[in-house]
DNA sequence: TAGATTGTTAATCGATTAACAATC
DNA sequence: TAGATTGTTAATCGATTAACAATC
């Protein structure tokens, strides 16, 4: 199952709704393009492409009206599909993600958490109910949840994210810093992985480190020679 | 500054790193491309692209040795730069990070946090001192600090960023949800965009509901016509 | 109508893949 | 030496940008 659409226009779709947001807030009506695309660092071109891949949702000679590409792209995002998610790891992370992470405002419904711990067991986070780990499969049996979020230590990532599968998860939203399933697999799996990220920026800080030392050298340089 | 190596390749590179970390694990002492092509879902061409733009680190007919690239890798993504970083803001989120992530194996530093809340303020979290935000220029002009973890709230966000580049802060850990930097900035900022991962995930979850929906009516078609 | 801005087609650019000579 | 696998060059593919006709 290929996707018709670049994935880096799906991914670049949040910002531009993050964006049109603001422009709401802020009391615009419409916005072109060029508008757009300075506010988000993009070209006018890309954010016409992008979303012409999804559909026609501008008017020639004005541009775009605010709330209404707003909401078709919440649309296009799934927002309104009503997807289930249960919460797999009340750890801190876990946590945190229960209590201060908005599901609702991204159109997802969190039912359930799940954990080990016997002194978290029935009680409620954040309006949630948490219940034991031991009644995964029974829970899955009877309710329909479309999403799990993986929230467990490394070390048990993958042996729940396989148990979760066999009892019918097909979407994976993953905290783990693991890879916890084949990437010849087809389960839907969006990883979350910090270190990951924090390894890309420790990346760029010491290129741009180096590249201003150089930078530096070259200046002593000149000045020695003139 | 434009970077010299392709974005893609370095977002590739922990990937790897992590994949032949687990290798190293298992004892395996070399590996080909192929194997780690196969084991991270990619072609041994990309990873053999992706590794000679940083230098030559394999060896013809034999492949790559595990521990010395594994190592080479950690070393162009700066782990041992000795980065030192501060967080800001110890709510549920911030508070998570600095207890359960470990910053000290992407080899960053994590020197202290800061909060509003007057109960945490003389606090340690996990061996991490926890500050007034109002003493952050009075921190920041007497340490060294390269980079800051922004845990703060969506309102706030922007406003703290700007402020902490005042106090000379050049780089972002950003979970804050929201785009606090003008993209034409020369600030380093890497975003760890909670709602955009999963609205993508949403995006394809829904796509693939479509997909398995339009499959389900054309195979009813030809039941219905055979 | 004239000006603006879309959606889309064509041109360019960059990234991925394939092929292969070099060499362990 | 023969077999394997790298690093790199060339070919392909896809994504971004530019251009422009359509049209509000």
């Amino acid at each position: 199952m290929r996707s018709l659409v670049s994935e880096n226009a799906v991914r670049r779709l949040p910002k531009y709704l993050r964006a049109l947001k603001h422009l709401e807030e802020s009391g615009a009506v419409r916005v072109s393009s060029a508008e757009l695309g300075k506010l988000v660092g993009m070209t006018p071109s890309q954010i016409r492409q992008d979303l012409s891949s999804f559909g026609e949702f501008g008017i020639q000679g004005y541009g775009y009206n605010v709330t209404d590409l707003s909401q078709q792209i919440e649309i296009i995002m799934g927002t309104d599909r009503g997807h289930r998610a249960i919460l797999v790891g009340c750890g801190g992370l876990g946590r945190s993600l229960i209590q201060n992470f908005s599901f609702e405002e991204q159109g997802v419904q969190l039912v359930a958490a799940f954990d080990m711990c016997e002194d978290l067991i029935g009680t409620k986070m954040n309006g949630v109910p948490v219940y034991s780990a031991k009644t995964l499969p029974e829970f899955l049996s009877c309710h329909e949840i479309d999403m799990a979020v993986l929230a467990v230590p490394k070390r048990s990532a993958k042996s729940v994210a396989n148990q979760l599968i066999e009892y019918g998860i097909r979407a994976f939203w993953n905290f783990t810093n693991e890879d916890v399933i084949s990437p010849y697999s087809d389960i839907l799996v969006e990883n979350v992985h910090f270190s990951d990220s924090l390894l890309s920026l420790s990346y760029y800080m010491a290129e741009k480190t180096d590249y201003e030392t150089r930078m530096l050298h070259r200046m002593n340089k000149i000045a020695v020679v003139s």
